[in-house]
DNA sequence: CAAGTCTGATTGTCCGACAATCATACTATC
DNA sequence: GATAGTATGATTGTCGGACAATCAGACTTG
């Protein structure tokens, strides 16, 4: 028997903003150029004002156009990676992905990771990095500002590589990490302890150069991580916490 | 002197739209609820029906409500990671992230993967990934066809991790790659036979749990790409294309 | 029970309207 | 000449109403 695919068919604001977002994509229409006013678009897509509106919110929503603060005219925009790294978060909690997967995931590449930022990192990006260990060490009574200083320095790691993609890649396991650790930094008592000391090893090594000693002393930081889950007892295989 | 904030603003289709992703977002309105009807919401939130139907463009575009298929009702979906994977590797290429940034994380993350795969792969996965490594093997003319090879193929490792995390961190940056690689293979003329046997070793490595080879290979593989995109002219310190 | 018919609800799109705000040019003031 | 005030037109946010196309469900008929 013959099949048919189901006849496709797209309503005009979804046309009018594939059309727009086809155009920035291949960057004909590119960062800071102002989109033209609605009632033009609306003229020249030949669709009423309504239907384009409802197309700039779409697009608005994709963060490809957004308004300057304060002004009307809406401006092409290139969406930031670190609010789709959070889209992103957002939507692996929502498909009750487990603390286990998130932080096996971590275990996996953080190593490579500080061992890449050992061989790459430059002179700013160990200062950075030992900003963020220093600020750690002393001690924080929050258990917000203290799940912020660990962030700060996975970030901090990250951005030694030199390498945006790496940083960004890690953004939305961090988001799902930390949403754990806010629990966890209170319960278990050594945790502060031993997560400042790992990261002075690991910010050592990186200063060093010493790429194995930083893939290894990063290896033994998450795996304590799991430690910390499991003494104050979060269930490794319950969902995480949607962020924010 | 005394600095004041902007004063905030929201309008009216945003404020819509944020009431209702909150209550997605804490789960109160659950997968598959359906949305009121339009002219419902518009009651209820006291406003204008054009002004519900912006905010649920903003939503539909977030992806945290539907249409079925052929329905008029709109449902709460939970958004697919697949796709906020795909925004998210969109965005990084908009922000101009050069391939040489993608491989290399891709070398930093994938050997890992790979051993990870080797160590957890159940017989189901194993079939998969074999099935995707004979498809290959039977050669394409057609470019777009291999690529899609290759992405079957790097999918069906992530998935034999048995995490789905591992799987949709990779996504976006196998976009990433794939955009460029559509225009290597054509132009490196063995990179096709290549990419044949190191899946080849990849895989039987993952088949017999042998996570050293497994990781061995796939850091080969990965490098190899490297040497493809310098054969056939590509610079790695240009931007990669926008997938899609 | 399957196929046809009717009816009301809902969506996609349009039109027209208006207050609030923004951009800009022009004018007055010091 | 720089600053503050004023006038003018363009643009956005929101509203109300409208209508054809389609969907969901009840009802009828064979």
């Amino acid at each position: 028997m013959t099949r048919f695919e189901p006849l496709p068919f797209e309503p005009g604001y979804r046309r009018v903003a594939a059309a727009i977002a086809a155009r920035i994509l291949d960057r004909s229409l590119r960062e800071g150029d102002p989109l033209p006013a609605e009632t033009e678009l609306a003229e020249q897509f030949a669709v009423n004002r309504s239907t384009v509106r409802e197309a700039l919110r779409e697009l608005e929503s994709a963060d490809l156009v957004a308004r300057r603060r304060g002004s009307k005219r809406m401006v092409i925009t290139r969406p930031a990676s670190e609010r789709m790294a959070g889209r992103f978060g957002q939507s692996l909690a929502l498909n009750d992905v487990t603390v286990r997967e998130v932080w096996r995931t971590l275990e996996l590449i953080e190593p490579s990771l500080a061992a890449e930022a050992a061989r790459a990192a430059d002179e700013q990006a160990i200062t950075r990095l030992q900003a963020a260990v220093d600020h750690f060490g002393a001690d924080h009574a929050d258990a917000a500002a203290a799940v912020a200083g660990v962030a700060d320095f996975f970030r901090a790691v990250a951005a030694a590589t030199g390498n945006r993609v790496v940083a960004l890649t890690q953004e939305p396991l961090l988001l799902l990490l930390l949403a754990g650790l806010e629990i966890m930094i209170d319960q278990a008592p050594q945790a502060r302890r031993r997560i400042a000391t790992a990261q002075q090893h690991i910010c050592a090594a990186i200063r060093t150069h010493d790429a194995d000693t930083a893939r290894d002393w990063m290896s033994r930081h998450i795996r304590d991580f799991r430690r910390g889950f499991e003494v104050s007892g979060i269930d490794l295989d319950s969902p995480v916490a949607a962020p924010r």
